[in-house]
DNA sequence: GTGAAGCTGACCGCAGGCTGACGGGGCGGG
DNA sequence: CCCGCCCCGTCAGCCTGCGGTCAGCTTCAC
């Protein structure tokens, strides 16, 4: 598979280059969107991985330049925390999934797989989890059938657990997913988000390890 | 074989590097505790290599933490011969090598070769041990298949046990390991513990040596 | 047999977790 | 520009079961 990243942080573009090429995947790195245009003139991609804030310009204007010239090539983007408006924005804008920092390079590979996947004909893949059905491409959830409508927080959390079904999340690593680790949060927000979703998707559904953290329950 | 070098000592640094990358392994170097867990934050490595006097804060508690935050990976920590007291606090913090600075640098490679052995790549390793399977990254452990639940300090102990095999443990090293150095305790917490943990795993796990401590039983 | 070391059932104190309530602030609509 | 809505961080009070303590028993060395 043929990737184009762009991406302007070397450390995490280094990261990222190593785990694509070491999944067998072939990659172009470039920092920035004009490079990013020089090399989708001239060759042709199955998969972008689009950094929101680059030196010469934002991603999302750049992505849908891209689609509006009729470029269909699947987007991921790769997104800070606190840039929760530009995700969905971004979504809106026709990128095909989304991945929050700091993410884990294991993520991005099984992203990449599912893209590559969705794109060699198989409809979404639809989670199914006791009474709820998870549609993590289109982030929508349905408990018996009605939708349940999530929070930006709460699905960044739940999407956690979904992500990684039997691992056992610390709050502190949860906390890392919620919030880009300048901002500080003390007091129990965490457990109050948990609290939240639990509220909407019924209690059961994640399992508290007392002192430890948290992890989905059932099976 | 991803390996991050924590080591503010340039020469020392430089040295370490040849050889790493001699040997054919990928190297990320960093003098900073904070600098280190930016790149943890972003990337997933097999192996740390953890220096315990760095500019910004101690080894110790840097690898207690990590431990705490369910970190896995392997860490060998590189240490002068003057600091032997952290050397063993260090394994007991959950360090899983150390090498006595000055080294040589073959020594380096040799034990890099034996955490890798010990490793294999799996991303998730499990580790079985009779009728027990242990996965220590999601914190999960099976007894013929049957899940069973680990309080926090159970863990904790029995993490101890899995991760030195063939270590005797004193009752002395895992009151250090469960209780940070602040909160004293008198009784005799360990012996209880160790009997939940029998009575939860079975008996003949963990071997009693009198008047030594107690180390991991069966093969 | 004697003493020391280790084991384990029982007992609660309290840390850790849960949740209802409140309020600040951001956003959209009028 | 104001009003109202909703998201989410904070707090307080309640509740649960973890785990430290103890006592009485068993095991082991000599």
């Amino acid at each position: 598979m043929r990737i184009l990243l762009i991406e302007d942080d070397t450390v995490l573009g280094a990261a990222v280059r190593d785990q694509i090429v070491g999944d067998g995947h072939s990659l172009d790195w470039v920092t920035r969107l004009d490079h990013a245009r020089d090399h989708l003139a001239v060759a042709g991609y199955d998969l972008i991985l689009l950094d929101l804030m680059l030196p010469d310009g934002r991603g999302i204007p750049f992505l849908r330049s891209l689609r509006a010239a009729g470029n269909v090539a699947p987007v991921i983007i790769l997104t800070a925390l606190d840039q929760i408006s530009d995700r969905i924005e971004g979504l809106n804008a026709g990128a095909d999934d989304y991945l929050v920092k700091p993410f884990d390079l294991s993520e991005l590979s099984a992203r990449i797989g599912s893209v590559a996947r969705r794109y060699a004909g198989n409809p979404n893949p639809i989670v199914t989890l006791g009474a709820l059905e998870i549609d993590l491409a289109s982030r929508t959830i349905r408990h018996k059938g009605r939708v349940v409508p999530l929070t930006a927080k709460e699905w960044v959390l739940f999407e956690a657990f979904v992500q990684r079904p039997q691992q056992l999340w610390s709050k502190a690593q949860l906390e890392e997913r919620l919030y880009s680790f300048d901002t500080e949060v003390e007091s129990n927000t965490i457990e109050v988000h948990v609290s939240r979703l639990r509220k909407k998707l019924g209690h059961g559904v994640i399992e508290t390890e007392r002192g430890m953290g948290y992890r989905l329950g059932m099976a």
